[in-house]
DNA sequence: ACCTGAACACCGTTCAAGT
DNA sequence: ACCTGAACACCGTTCAAGT
């Protein structure tokens, strides 16, 4: 089969991960194996190992990659408005549209490896920081009198409603009869959010 | 070893599923096998399954039980206060406590399996279910005037962010400087959100 | 130099055979 | 009737040996 003569070390890479992300994505995170990825990608499973440390390394990656398209996604749907209440609606909306469209991954991106086994590489908390940024961005020009602290935390604060609002409706454990119940959540969660932070 | 003459099969569930919770706060889900779940109980891996389905099904007895040792923190927190807004405010930390202290479990409980996966026992949506309750309460005395589907939906938007606070945290996705973060984002969440609900 | 292929030490799960 | 113990079909990871 394949050597890698035929791929430069960074061609391995990209593709052992987008191999990752489709089985990831079709399977769901606990399903894929080494075996599957090596096949996927023609080589042998001992070959990974010379690509990345292990397979939590390979995850990491592609969680990478996630977080990228993730932030896109965000980006662009903060641009389509001008006011910052709608930029915040879009970018909530976005981020729920995303973790419903691609379950798996998104469980992957953000379930829990126990702070104390891995040490989180720094590309991803880059990433995650800048997604925070844009929301501090529009509550900065919501009320340009809260201090950065409050700036802070009052991103945070919000999307810690979204992300929780996301993770639970993917998991099943909203438990509302009404239809759209997240996107209720979340609509109430921001008209109350932007209401009383105007006030601030 | 034992024979199940020893034991119930009621006492032989309710041996396995400690052991399991055990096993799972000291070294995390991923870390725990069937084999080691055995040893601790004093019988063979193939026992198990004549008392659980399978390791699925034992991990699911544990997220029961661990539901109803959250509910009963909640709801003590809750009763030590007589003003609605102290109460929720107090029900909020609990659940961020346990979270933090019982990191292992919480991750367990609330980590997703992909919906279609299992069919998830009625005895879990129950108590999800009275958590809820328990904030719909709150929420009822203090603005007697929203419609109960307003009810409904406020106590998931509030708890999305308890909830989503307590797993960013878990996870160091935070990623704030200020020290207590997510203290500081449950605070905010709740003073915003009961100053609207009350303006609702 | 790069990759293979076989091995190692594990898994969850099943089920004939023992007591 | 209840449990064992061995087997089955898998894992992630390593590393000598091939090309």
């Amino acid at each position: 089969m394949g050597r890698r003569s035929d791929h430069t070390k960074e061609e391995l890479q990209q593709l052992i991960i987008d191999a990752t992300l489709d089985l990831v994505k079709e399977q769901g995170v606990s399903n894929v194996t080494v075996r599957q990825i090596a096949k996927a990608v023609g080589y042998t499973p001992g070959m990974l190992y010379s690509v990345f440390e292990n397979l939590q390394a390979i995850f990491l990656h592609v969680n990478v990659q996630s977080l990228d398209t993730l932030f896109a996604k965000c980006d662009r749907a903060r641009k389509k408005h001008k006011d910052p209440e709608g930029s915040i609606r879009a970018m909530a909306m976005a981020y729920l549209k995303f973790a419903q469209t691609n379950t798996h991954q998104f469980q992957l991106l953000f379930q829990a490896p126990p702070p104390e086994d891995v040490v989180r590489p720094m590309e991803l908390g880059v990433r995650i920081r800048s997604l925070f940024e844009l929301v501090e961005d529009e509550l900065k020009k919501l009320n340009a009198s809260v201090c950065n602290t409050n700036v802070e935390i009052g991103a945070r604060t919000l999307w810690s409603g979204v992300h929780g609002a996301a993770g639970l409706r993917m998991t099943n454990q909203l438990y509302s009869d009404k239809k759209n119940a997240d996107q209720l959540v979340v609509e109430m969660l921001i008209s109350q959010f932007v209401d009383s932070w105007k006030r601030l």
